[in-house]
DNA sequence: GAAAAACCTATTGACATGGTAGGTAAATGG
DNA sequence: CCATTTACCTACCATGTCAATAGGTTTTTC
């Protein structure tokens, strides 16, 4: 299951926030009212359950979803899809979706903010990154 | 000299992009027509000499800058900075700028493309970085 | 009470990141 | 010609992420 040309690289978005994302329009494709197990999604998908677990888990601890336990149990979105935004599914589940880690983490502060040259261009470019995902809602993949 | 908010996530831009980018703004600023040393750099920058002659055997190869040995000797650009894209740049730094896995590699043909639901997406967004990047030339950081 | 499902904990190999260390080769100025 | 300056080269390191796999426990329903 593993794809090769996934692995080493550091891309921006990782199998988390793909899978995770893919999961939710999983969900939200195939919401009937009641809970939807993991296998069915890990099927359709074409994604390995065990791996899936690891990435819903987020997802629940994020309140993105719900699960239930036992029979006829599995996970279901809490929120009508337009009521999703795709960067509130990606931010969770990457941590961040900020391009350096000059921006990443608002506490920090750079000694050369003052100075330098390419602090501007980084942060025009995520405010780009971060209005394209924010816009983006889960129901316009549907 | 090591930044802790640096370590262990996963940056679309690394610090190789970034401190890159910042010797080849160096490098056009303090462009006197003669050999610049990466000791003079690496001060200005306030990056550790070491680090940036990894940051700068990379650039000499994919031909960004050109090097001298000896006296006298140090690093100049090939171009004027109004030729080169901050795209290109960032690209032989990261080795690619894609965000996804799934579009970095041109020969890589998913099998699900066909019915994958985020595709279309990454591939905006995709262009959307694309021509940032390349839009936006070292001249325009000076 | 069996089955189905989520949930939990641990482990793995490969690789990138962000460096450091120490040495060799080349070119120049005096 | 030789000391100095500079690039250039090779190796190594700790830490962390990534992308999973494995196996077990709890919860719930039929």
């Amino acid at each position: 299951m593993a794809k090769s040309f996934d692995k080493g690289v550091n891309y921006m978005i990782s199998t988390k926030g793909r899978y995770g994302l893919r999961v939710m329009i999983d969900l939200a494709k195939n919401d009937n009212g009641s809970y939807i197990p993991l296998k069915d999604i890990a099927d359709r998908q074409e994604i390995s359950k065990k791996y899936l677990e690891i990435i819903v888990k987020k997802m629940v601890e994020g309140g993105l979803v719900k699960g239930s336990s036992g029979k006829g149990g599995g996970y279901k979105l809490v929120k009508k899809p337009e009521k999703y935004t795709v960067g509130e599914i990606l931010t969770l589940m990457e941590g961040t979706i900020s391009s350096v880690a000059c921006l990443a983490d608002k506490d920090y502060d750079c000694p050369r903010k003052k100075k330098c040259e390419t602090l501007p261009m980084w942060k025009e470019f995520d405010k780009i990154v971060h209005d394209y995902f924010y816009k983006k809602k889960l129901s316009d993949l549907l």
